[in-house]
DNA sequence: ATTATATATCGGCAAATATTGATATGATCT
DNA sequence: AGATCATATCAATATTTGCCGATATATAAT
């Protein structure tokens, strides 16, 4: 996999080698202590990018960001975008995001949970309706900042 | 497909017909009328609700959502995000960000084309080195607003 | 009670996406 | 030039996701 096996170059920054004091505490991989290899010449530039870099793999094995992804791949279909876009103006019954849609019942309410159980969207009860309405200001700024991104 | 077909509820609103100004102005389907036939009684409040909705799929139908569903959708993979969470703290070469992520050099590289192709991060080119960063502070909001959202 | 209505859920198929080894490209070093 | 290295792209497979008809559930009207 990685063609970066110790070889010469890694045998240039020896000070960051598997054995040192970066690896025993972060776990950090010879693998990732041989990509460093490239700042060759200067081994505290060396130590320190790789002193960041266990940090950043701790950080990223220890935080769990299933969170965050749900809330995007809820947001990440054209209907369910549509959806948000049209509850940005008040809340609307299913009947009313099916007519909008120009899509089946089964879908519309399919994609609807997908929405209420990442958190983008709330639902009310009254009778046989279901009212859904955006859950958070939080999702319109989401949908702002994506937008800003895109513009580039 | 709709079981809201034109029916004793939808008779009682017929001041929105499907003959109505409303229907000739937005194209709005006969099923969308129809669906807004739960507000029976106030053939008023109807009538403006079925001019609300009209007006929402026209929208939805003119603007075009696939830049902001292409970010979400970016977003929307464990693997990338954490990509995402690792260059906020700086610019990394893909050696570094294929360490962290423990993933194939293949499969980290085609993680940051999506990044890339859809303007999340941005590519500087070194000799052999490709550094890559956040495109925009823009992605970190982006990011905050759906950790806000799931907050609850 | 029976029927009609609004929404949710199931199930199977089709389309999209992720994964990864193999190969290609392009830069650097010897 | 030839070898090595970092990254990109390709191609085949595996997994996930979307779609929609059929069915289930629950509420309200008759």
């Amino acid at each position: 996999m990685l063609s970066c096996n110790p070889g010469p170059l890694f045998q240039k920054v020896m000070p960051i080698s598997p054995s040192s004091e970066i690896c025993r505490d972060s776990m950090i991989s010879e693998d990732a202590i041989c990509s460093l290899a490239r700042l060759i010449g200067d081994p505290d530039k060396a130590r320190a990018r790789a002193r960041k870099l266990a940090s950043l793999m701790d950080q990223i094995e220890s935080e769990d960001c299933e969170g965050e992804v749900e809330v995007f791949k809820a947001a990440a279909d054209p209907c369910r975008f549509r959806i948000l876009k049209l509850l940005k103006e008040g809340e609307l019954c299913v009947c009313e995001i099916m007519a909008a849609l120009k899509k089946p019942q089964s879908s519309t309410s399919h994609h609807l949970s997908i929405l209420r159980e990442a958190g983008l969207v709330k639902e009310r009860k009254d009778g046989k309706w279901s009212y859904y309405r955006l859950a958070d200001g939080a999702v319109i700024e989401m949908v702002k900042h994506a937008r800003a991104v895109k513009k580039k």
